[in-house]
DNA sequence: TTACTTAAGTGGTATATACAACTATACCAA
DNA sequence: TTGGTATAGTTGTATATACCACTTAAGTAA
């Protein structure tokens, strides 16, 4: 039994809000937001709560602080594309690399301690685990293990992973915001059947994208 | 004229206080920490300031929360040496890979708008700008470059950082928290320049550690 | 035993309030 | 012009309070 009816919370929804009007273009890079007051009174709810929304920007990239001064709109960086999760595909666009993708896993599995830890779900949940490997100009560059939930992703299986962003798909097919999302990066060696499946040499130090 | 009489905002020394007990084995890996209605009475404070506490533990990687349990000490793993910023070497070294650096720019510059931004400080502010390149088992694995304010660190020339880590020397000579420090990774193209610096040929892809 | 209810404890959200610290501007006096 | 001061506006910190959603364990009724 799933209803409908969630509401997401109030300095959530303002946060939304707020991105939008970054995206669309009213508050442009570089300018100030309006302040906690301001916005508070805008859409009448408290101060903190309008602090949590833009809280919630400046931990996503979008916004940093200056104390006396106001919040402010980041200039567009890297920093920003790599807190956002993007991914490898556009990161590496962006910079006139061609990436591509290969899925070598794909698999219904049981969370165990570390993933469920992760996903902050139970062990024994069942996620699907995707493991790909990313090239940039067709160099291997890093091997990407994704967990996801699978009650929150019914058939994902049909869609194909080898030409879109694992978070296109996510966040366009099924318009969920990734927030349960949790990635993170290393460096690591090779295992050795990571280096088989790679085609390198053994011990080969590289990043892991996890 | 500076004074030396400045004393942290609480929720900070509370936070400063978990991760000496973390550190110290008496809060150990995946053990609950203190509730947040156990910390406001203990140390006296309001629950939103011990939950402040406890929220920078959790940015900072040395926690977790879970509804309805509690806040638990993270198990240390990557993604908290890779929030903690520990650098290039400590993580390599965790991995049986030895690492090595080599200074290859050490100036004292002029904050531009980027930089300024960053550091949210003021453009032309006087930084030092070290340019390193980090090896991995003698493999170039990537460049970092590191802006700090001059007035924090005076002296700074004279450490000897292609032994140190630029991290330690900063924790340990100056006991500054590194509050300041910005730090953030992506994946670029290598330019002329840092391709010669690296003896790789141009364009291969690579890890920016800037 | 089994299944449900209850209660206590936890983090999550939200309000209202207050003062501190810092920035920018306007204004006034030397 | 210069320098100081007052003022208003901003974020930062902190308190007190309240209710919600979730987890766990104890208790209770079938």
């Amino acid at each position: 039994m799933v209803t409908n009816s969630y509401t997401p919370p109030l300095y959530i929804q303002i946060k939304d809000t707020l991105i939008e009007k970054i995206n669309s273009g009213e508050y442009k890079s570089g300018s100030q937001l309006p302040s906690e007051r301001e916005l508070s009174e805008t859409y009448e709810i408290s101060r903190m709560t309008a602090r949590n929304a833009l809280s919630q920007l400046v931990d996503l990239g979008y916004a940093y602080r200056v104390k006396g001064k106001g919040t402010f709109v980041r200039l567009p960086n890297l920093e920003r594309d790599f807190v956002k999760l993007s991914g490898f595909s556009q990161m590496l666009k962006s910079k006139g690399i061609e990436p591509s993708n290969k899925v070598v896993k794909f698999e219904i599995i049981e969370a165990d301690k570390k993933i469920a830890s992760l996903l902050e779900t139970t062990i024994g949940t069942k996620v699907y685990e995707i493991v790909r490997v990313r090239y940039g100009d067709n160099i291997p560059l890093a091997l990407e293990y994704s967990y996801l939930p699978m009650n929150l992703f019914e058939n994902l299986m049909k869609y194909d992973f080898e030409n879109n962003s694992l978070y296109e798909v996510i966040e366009d097919i099924y318009d969920y915001k990734l927030k349960f999302s949790k990635q993170w990066i290393t460096i690591t060696t090779l295992y050795e059947k990571e280096a088989e499946i790679l085609d390198v040499e053994e011990n080969t130090p590289a990043f892991l994208l996890e």
